[in-house]
DNA sequence: AGATTACCATACTGACTTGTCTATATGCAA
DNA sequence: TTGCATATAGACAAGTCAGTATGGTAATCT
């Protein structure tokens, strides 16, 4: 016996779900300009027509990989900040995940960051993805570091976004997963010095 | 009369120069795999023959084009860092000078960034570029970290050139070039709290 | 003067792109 | 049973792209 959900879930269909999936994975590896529809189908196993019954055009499914993206990413987010006790090093937990990601096989930086990249256009609707991704991840940065007792919390947590987006970009760029450590550290001073109980002494 | 040097500058051509320049405004605002060869000629008012007649293919115009800029943008950098009396308020002020670039019309983050992005693959000849503009950005924090008296002038210059990048690339995707003022703020707090006479105290 | 360098105009090749059209097949629900 | 949603195969249209082939002209140097 089936749930409604379920059968909506069922209705977004496995070949949708392939799609997705597929596009994601080589979107990230070439680039989205890069890779054609063409290679996406033939990697999915699927027909043509059906990329088109699902996503009206490529672009349409460019948005749905994103989204899809967006809400894998903040869950994995969301767990890594669960490990640590107090704010401050559930921050900092969430901050060193990092690392992983950029140590892994394949990293190219911030899928979302290079998609806007690539569109030039920051009316494109991609940007808004992009845009609404970026302020999600802030967000829980502010609600971290205001739980912590930062003086501050929404200037550090900008500071936090433009430090992950510097660390993503940097990594990729002189293929150095190390330099994330950087970005940590940095991020950890950024922290103790927005704590009101003043900063220096150990 | 000319020098040697001169002629060797005459020899590299207005035409050359010109499509240089168009070039690198076209790739800029619109990304290097959105802008055809076609519309560089157009735009350069200089004939097809001729573009392949000073760069061997597309590739070649568009190293040519991050060379170009690497040395303007390093010697504005160098000008920007000139302001200020003591190492520490140089490099604040050369950091301050971002906010400049975000403000400007037309504004779409890092052009180097954008280019390694664009190309996925890390062997590209692009790529190295790339790295090697931000390792000369990262060399000129580093010198005056050092200067300044900074405990760790390595890791402080990763970590400022973190700062910059991640603040280039969020400026442009949330479209808000006062996200730069964060980036500074930070990098002051980052500054401070490196310097040996300790930390906190106003 | 003669050679080389710089430059121009334009037609063309061949590969690749997204998206459409046609035609067919299956399973499920009313 | 009829009809709708999901899926498939493959040809095709219409356009873009980088780069070449051909055949010149004008300036500069030796």
């Amino acid at each position: 016996m089936k749930t409604p959900e379920q059968s909506r879930e069922k209705a977004k269909s496995r070949v949708r779900r392939k799609l997705i999936e597929t596009a994601s994975d080589l979107f990230y590896r070439h680039g989205i300009e890069n890779v054609g529809i063409n290679e996406v189908i033939e990697r999915s196993g699927v027909a043509r027509m059906s990329l088109y019954y699902h996503f009206k055009s490529k672009d349409d499914l460019i948005l749905a990989v994103l989204d899809d993206a967006a809400e894998i990413r903040l869950k994995a987010l969301a767990e890594s900040a669960g490990e640590g006790k107090d704010p401050g090093s559930r921050l900092l937990a969430a901050f060193r995940s990092l690392k992983g990601i950029a140590e892994a096989e394949g990293f190219r930086g911030c899928a979302f960051i290079n998609a806007a990249t690539e569109r030039a256009n920051p009316s494109d609707p991609i940007h808004g993805r992009v845009a609404r991704y970026k302020s999600a991840l802030r967000e829980t940065f502010a609600a971290l570091a205001s739980e912590a007792g930062a003086a501050q919390p929404d200037l550090l947590s900008w500071q936090l976004l433009i430090l992950w987006d510097g660390a993503v970009t940097e990594a990729y760029i002189q293929q150095r997963p190390d330099l994330v450590d950087a970005a940590v550290s940095a991020a950890e001073t950024l922290l103790r010095a927005s704590l009101p109980q003043s900063g220096s002494g150990r």
